[in-house]
DNA sequence: ATCGATGCAAAGCGTTTGCAGGGGT
DNA sequence: ACCCCTGCAAACGCTTTGCATCGAT
């Protein structure tokens, strides 16, 4: 499936879409991330490991602005174009995902284990859940669902979850 | 809240995302839009039924392009800014829905009940699944989940629910 | 006559890409 | 020495907006 991947097409690919991989500890260790990169030919720069770590300690899931922002703090020259190259190769390799926004700009998200988001209609931030992830999920809603969709030659590969709504105190804010 | 619409400005905003009003029945008749419309302070226009119609009547949910092609050939001089002015009215009364997806480009859906989606991670496009939509889904995953985020503060308009795959006979097609 | 809507063109914005120079292997 | 990566600038594509004109009330 990694040769499936090509760098900086537009349009749906392989791993773009809310795709997590199935890794099980959380964390911003190098090692792991160089592996992740190398195995898939990419090297393991000193840029992409700053982007790396900002998406693993954000808060918030980051626009590829906000990482920029952030990444210049210890690397003034870095460029935006270096970092969406980076957030590229790292949704590429499976060490983080993107999320889409009704408003077209992206976010990235650095967690390696599957969970529920909730989604701000006001400021478009998107935030983890608590809420235990839950595999089997689907076929508990509907049994029928997935043999039906395998059926037509469609593989589901995973589902996103998300509550959408809005503070109520903060109607710009957060 | 029809008062907190802000016409044709970038970001978040109340019903630019996933948001589907309560109405039963589906259609495409003319009143229930005209009214939508004009009670939100639109005019009903001949773009805006034509576009309405097409959305309403698409098998997947069509991009602001597809709308454009297809309502030029009853309407040949039609403008895309009319169009995407057609779909912000539609959206914002809440007759329509935008759906974002990870390569930035916005997909509408004319379906006025809730249900789940299907999307396709080579091509983009979206489906609607057959499952019944199930308003108390997510107390059932987590009982504690919307009190909490109730107390915080947080009022939950609503969830998204959709599966994401891709079709393994025709890796580019639909 | 007023005021919103249309259609055209131009601008805006997030994102991607071409390319020359630089650095790791 | 090779090839990937960086950073800059320019291009790209989807979306929005300014503005003159049109049309409904």
């Amino acid at each position: 499936m990694a040769g499936t991947f090509r760098k900086f097409r537009r349009g749906p690919v392989f791993g773009l879409y809310g795709m997590y991989p199935a890794m099980t500890s959380p964390g911003l260790e190098l090692e792991p991330l160089r592996e992740a990169l190398e195995g898939a030919g990419w090297r393991c720069t000193p840029q992409r490991q700053a982007v790396y770590a900002h998406l693993a300690r954000a808060e918030h899931h980051p626009t590829a602005e906000d990482v920029y922002q952030a990444v210049k703090v210890d690397i003034p020259r870095i460029s935006l174009a270096t970092v969406y190259k980076a957030l590229e190769a790292l949704v590429s390799t499976g060490v983080a995902a993107k999320l889409a926004a009704a408003d077209g700009t992206a976010r990235y998200d650095a967690r390696r284990d599957h969970h529920y988001h909730l989604r701000c209609l006001h400021s478009g931030t998107v935030e983890d859940l608590p809420t235990r992830y839950d595999p089997d999920l689907i076929a508990k809603i509907d049994p029928s669902l997935l043999p039906e969709l395998e059926a037509k030659g469609f593989r589901v590969t995973g589902y996103r979850l998300e509550l959408v709504g809005y503070y109520e105190d903060a109607p710009g804010a957060r």
